[in-house]
DNA sequence: TCACCTCGGTTCAATCAACGAACTTAGGAC
DNA sequence: GTCCTAAGTTCGTTGATTGAACCGAGGTGA
C-alpha cells in the first residue's frame, strides 16, 4: 500500500489511519500486543502469519511509532516488540471493533471479555467503565475467555497462555 | 479475503469484524455512509476506488446486515445504499480511529470536527459528549471540515458538499 | 426514429501483494 | 562437530486490486 496506490487523496483522518492499520494482520497484530505478546516467534504461533508479511508488517509499526523494538537479551541478541503510548492509545478503537464482532459477527457471542479491575465491571463498547463511569485505560482490563472462546480451534502457547485471566499489556508468559 | 485464507482459525470477535471491515475501501465506505452518501456514482466520485471494487464492497456489506440495497426511483429503477442498524453501531469504531488518525497520523490536525448538536461541542475519542457526559449517536452529530481539511485536494460533489456543515447520516446532496 | 446521455454496474489483462515452503544467520547446548 | 532456537530473508505460486473498456436499461432532444 505504498505510495500511489494508497489512499493519499482522501485527506481524512480515518483514511491515514487505515494506511497504517488497514492493511492485513496489522490490526490483529496490534491486539495481541495488548494481550501481552512480544516475540515475532509469539506473534508467529498465535497468528498463522506468514512470516514475510509479520516482519514487513511489525517493521512497519515501528516506522510508525506504535510499537517499540527493543533488546530483551544479549548474546545471542534478541528484541521484542512493546506498544509506545501511541499504540496504547488505539485500545478504544481496538475495542470497539471487537465489540462490534462480538455483537453483530459472532454466533455465540464475544471471544473475550474485559473487566475493569477495580471495579470487576465489564466495559462497554465505547471502553468506558459502567460501574465508575470512566473511560478504563488498558492497563486496568482484565482479558478472560467468553462465551465464544476458543474452545477446539487453537493450539500454541499464545492461545494456551490466554486460557487463563491476564492482565493487558502485562508479558504474557508462554512457558 | 473468501474462505480457507482468511482469519477464520482466529476465533476471536476483532478477527470476526476484520474479515469483513478489514477489507481494503470498506471502512471508508462505511464512513461516507455516515457522510450520508447513498448512490454507486456518488461513492465512486469520492473514493477513487475501481468500479469492480466498489461494486464487490458494497454487496459484501448488503450481505452482511450493514447496508441496505433499496429503490430510490423507478423507471429507470436506481437503488441506494443505506446504513442498518448493524452500521451505525460501527459509529464507535469509525470515530475512533478517525480520531487516532486525527492526533497520531495527520501533520495539521483532524480534517472533520465532529459536534454534538445538542451541546455544541466536540465529542471525544470514545464517542462521548464532555459537556453531556453521554455517548453521542451519530444521529445528533455534525460533521464539518476541520483545520486539516481537503483544502487544495480533491474536488468532486461529494467532497464540495461535505465542506458545509452536515448532519450524518442525513443524505447529502450533490447537485 | 435516431443519436446520445446517465446510472450502475461487468469484463478483462496487467500489476501488485499475500502465501508458504525453504533457506540463512548468529549464537548456545550437547 | 552436530543439533537447536530465534528471527528473520528469499522466492516461486496464487490470489486480489487496478484501471480502462464495455454493457444494458431507460430517458431526452431533434
Amino acid at each position: 500500500m505504498a505510495l500511489g496506490k494508497d489512499y493519499v487523496a482522501q485527506d481524512c483522518a480515518l483514511a491515514r489511519a487505515l494506511e497504517l492499520l488497514g492493511e492485513r494482520w496489522t490490526l490483529l497484530i496490534v491486539r495481541d500486543a495488548f494481550y501481552g505478546v512480544r516475540r515475532y516467534g509469539d506473534f508467529l504461533a498465535h497468528l498463522d502469519v506468514p512470516r514475510a508479511v509479520l516482519a514487513a508488517r511489525l517493521q512497519a509499526l515501528v516506522d510508525a511509532g506504535v510499537l517499540d523494538r527493543r533488546p530483551y537479551q544479549e548474546s545471542p541478541r534478541r528484541h521484542e516488540y512493546v506498544l509506545t503510548d501511541r499504540g496504547r492509545d488505539l485500545w478504544p478503537a481496538l475495542n470497539a471493533l471487537g465489540h462490534w464482532g462480538g455483537e453483530h459477527a459472532s454466533p455465540v457471542g464475544p471471544a473475550r471479555l474485559y473487566t475493569h479491575l477495580p471495579c470487576g465491571t465489564r466495559v462497554d463498547r465505547t471502553g468506558t467503565c459502567p460501574a465508575c463511569g470512566r473511560f478504563a485505560p488498558p492497563e486496568e482490563l482484565e482479558v478472560r475467555p467468553g462465551p465464544g472462546a476458543d474452545r477446539p480451534h487453537r493450539d500454541d502457547p499464545v492461545s494456551r497462555a490466554l486460557l487463563r485471566p491476564h492482565r493487558l499489556l502485562e508479558p504474557l508468559l508462554t512457558e
